[in-house]
DNA sequence: GACCAGGCACATC
DNA sequence: GATGTGCATGGT
């Protein structure tokens, strides 16, 4: 059996433990798809738990929609999400993609997910503050494109069973998956959440992954 | 008190 | 192209 096909059979399987031993895990955690791209913004490189609390403050002072977060200050705005972290940053690419929104799709979700996907990826990545994980983490769970997430918890647990170094560029591993996987957004969505789920309850701070439950090749 | 968390942009070489 | 640094809160 050559390489590319036993890798697919592989993450297929990875696949099929872990959703054995999770069941399905409902992502996004999100009422409408704005709140999933703010929630995706205020993530990066932060504990869910402190991103949950400035979702509440911004919700609590309605303005998780485009347009009522379009229309509050940046001072505002990172009074609200404080507890997330990096407060001048963030709210400062919350207003950027806001911005973005409303300049070339008169604020509509809709009409920017009407794209291609390759074309919204683009589109999204030229807003500053967005990188490639942010974007995919918007196409996959706000606009429901078939674009696989990569996160550090994919590198860490999937170098580790030896698919590639620990350090590999994130278009690579991207490359990774979604050439060994089908195109579809679903799988997508269930198979990176559950990486994550793995990712929080067994891989901090285990050097080896040693009791991971899905752990496949020996290295 | 260190270390980490569902990154990213920017400076510098 | 690769490497280093600032950004900041709250939990372990």
């Amino acid at each position: 059996m050559n390489t590319a096909k036993a890798n697919k059979n592989i993450l297929i399987d990875m696949f099929d433990r872990l959703y054995s031993f999770y069941g399905p895990q409902d992502w996004w955690p999100a009422e409408t798809p704005f709140e999933v791209i703010v929630g995706a913004i205020l993530t990066q490189n932060t504990a869910w738990a402190n991103v949950e609390k400035a979702i509440m403050n911004l919700k609590k002072a309605d303005l998780l929609s485009p347009r009522a977060l379009k229309a509050a200050s940046q001072k505002t705005i990172a009074r609200l999400i404080k507890p997330a972290g990096y407060y001048n940053v963030k709210s400062k690419r919350l207003k950027n993609f806001v911005n973005f929104l409303f300049l070339k799709y008169r604020g509509s979700l809709s009409k920017l997910s009407s794209l291609k996907t390759w074309e919204l990826r683009k589109e999204l990545l030229s807003v500053n503050g967005i990188g490639p994980e942010t974007c995919d983490s918007v196409l996959l769970y706000a606009l429901e494109k078939p674009a696989f997430v990569i996160d550090a918890y994919t590198k860490r647990i999937f170098s580790r069973h030896g698919f590639f170094e620990e350090d590999a560029g994130y278009e690579e591993v991207r490359n990774f998956f979604m050439e060994q996987l089908p195109l579809n957004k679903d799988l997508y969505n269930e198979y990176h959440a559950l990486i994550v789920r793995l990712g929080k309850e067994h891989c901090r701070k285990i050097p080896k992954c040693k009791d991971c439950p899905i752990i496949y090749l020996k290295k």
